[in-house]
DNA sequence: TTGTAAGCGTTATCAA
DNA sequence: TTGATAACGCTTACAA
């Protein structure tokens, strides 16, 4: 069912058909209603897709998110979503998968659909593709991560900051001991944080371990190797920053299955938090990043970019550290 | 960047142009070659969108969600996604946040955007749009709720099975005071919860008393507002089936609140695993639903559809009971 | 092997 | 107030 059938079945022309529709005040009352009727009873619905040929604008906004069943994508998403389609837009949402490989496929695919604005969770590469967004005047915005261009607009928290106030945590109980569960380096978030908590370490006397700082890919099982490291070293340490939650709950696992107890044993503070972290065995001390609000702001920079005028600007947010049970002074050591 | 400037740059037709990016067969090699130069170094991408005019096909699936900060959701989202990229489809997800004005908003965006199949979590509401999908020839699939249209595949769980695993593990146990936190009985697969519950609590000479069917809506705050009414009742159960996570989620941060103990006091099984259950306190004996399965199928399915031939089809996936430690025998009872 | 031209379903301009 | 028509960027007969 096309604008060409209803003109027929109607005996109008399809411009008129199309001016009932889009506007309405532009056409005679009877013939409005014709129509009205006629797109009812057939259930017409225009098609979006070529009109976005004519207009030469698709109001679609891609967001490419390293991995949609991280419980903090999942929540920035839906913020996301709510505020574009509140503006009349919609999201495109692709999963990356904290693949850069991915990450090129859902680039590809983004720019085959000519969409207006990309949300870019970058994993650093396909900064070629990232260019050609750009040269095509798409507008694009970093979040949690920056991709390293210049020129767009920028979300993030402030992860050395949130590292601090982990790390601080963590000697301020009298830790000296403190390992980390760092990201991929490659990632500027995973920097940021590791930064944070060599920093914090640093600024009061302690020596930094080589052996204490363990990598891991955000993903659970790389906490739950990165634990097993720390657990196999001859001093292993009494307290840990973990750089997320998933890779937290990979360590917790290893510790669980170690019979090794939080925090009498080992503290654990986290990265992120999620619904779930307070229902945790021990419930879990985190740095909470203010995820809803971060993600209406992206969405609300890509559209007033949209809209012409204001430069590109970075956000950076607070974290705040929540401490619940996963923390507490360590036992007297014996040495 | 169009064919048109590449082609007025190359002094070529745009339809050679066009056939050297998608027939490469059919094209002088050397001009393939100053075309693929050509349009690397300007970065065009044909236009997807328009593509999609006029091969009349957007390869385009939308999936219709019922909340996608569900850890349940995400993960069928991310199945279904995979199985789509590698079958040369895009999926565009909408979230209806359990309200069918949202999934009614999703429907009309999905119906706009002319996309050749959709994978709908109803809500039941919204027939009517569902219907018009139909008769414009795309194709329809119900996940995890049923609809109730006819001549649709359909992928759910056994909804009754896994309430009955759950209650006869319950009993099992000892309990005779089971109550349960059921979900809104609109959605087809809370409706079977319920029976299933019913079912086996009479088949076991147990009588349903109705206080101790609460109902909630599948999110957090109905689960701590049921465990409140349950708390409040002369005589409160000692066992509880809940019918999603979320809410086993809510009951235990307010049976938490209360400082009853879990399983010692109240013994609590839930429909949904999720990664984090076994991190719990306790770890939450649940009800597992093989998810990532479930997600590929119903791809196949809406992809098999899409082909042609095979008749709609309805695929009941098994349940499976997961006994961690919330759950025990009843205490002495004094009466 | 390449070019010409029609057509996909809209919107928008101009005339009637 | 309505209609005819061009244009959006692409694919694909058909012709050269």
């Amino acid at each position: 069912m096309t604008l060409h059938d209803l003109a027929k079945e109607l005996n109008l022309s399809i411009a008129t058909i199309s001016r009932a529709l889009s506007r309405p005040e532009d056409v005679a009352p009877l013939t409005r209603q014709r129509v009205l009727a006629a797109v009812h009873r057939h259930g017409y619905t225009p098609n979006g897709t070529t009109r976005s040929l004519r207009t030469q604008q698709t109001r679609t906004i891609g967001v490419v998110v390293s991995d949609i069943r991280n419980a903090f994508f999942a929540a920035v998403v839906k913020a996301i979503e709510d505020e574009a389609r509140a503006n009349g837009y919609t999201v495109l949402i692709c999963n990356a998968d904290e693949d850069s490989a991915k990450e090129e496929a859902a680039l590809q695919l983004l720019l085959d659909r000519k969409v207006s604005g990309v949300i870019n969770c970058s994993t650093g590469a396909n900064l070629d593709l990232l260019h050609t967004f750009q040269k095509s005047g798409a507008v694009l915005v970093d979040f949690d991560r920056e991709s390293g261009l210049k020129n767009l607009d920028t979300v993030v928290v402030d992860n050395r900051r949130g590292a601090e106030l982990a790390t601080e945590h963590l000697v301020d109980l009298g830790h000296r001991d403190i390992a980390t569960v760092a990201g991929p380096q490659h990632l500027s978030n995973a920097r940021g944080r590791l930064i944070g908590f060599q920093d914090t370490l640093r600024k009061h006397n302690i020596q930094v371990k080589k052996s204490f700082v363990q990598y891991g890919n955000f993903r659970q099982e790389s906490g739950y190797q990165a634990a097993q490291k720390l657990h196999s070293l001859r001093q292993p340490p009494t307290a840990l920053f973990v750089a997320n939650v998933e890779m937290a709950a990979g360590v917790i696992a290893f510790v669980r299955d170690k019979g090794v107890t939080i925090p009498q044993e080992i503290s654990i503070v986290s990265f992120d938090d999620s619904f779930w972290a307070r229902y945790m065995d021990p419930p879990l001390t985190v740095v909470a990043q203010p995820v809803e609000t971060m993600g209406k702001c992206t969405m609300e920079l890509l559209l007033a970019r949209l809209r012409g005028g204001k430069p590109a600007q970075t956000k950076v947010f607070m974290p705040e550290l929540i401490v619940r049970r996963s923390t507490c002074s360590p036992a007297r050591s014996p040495r």
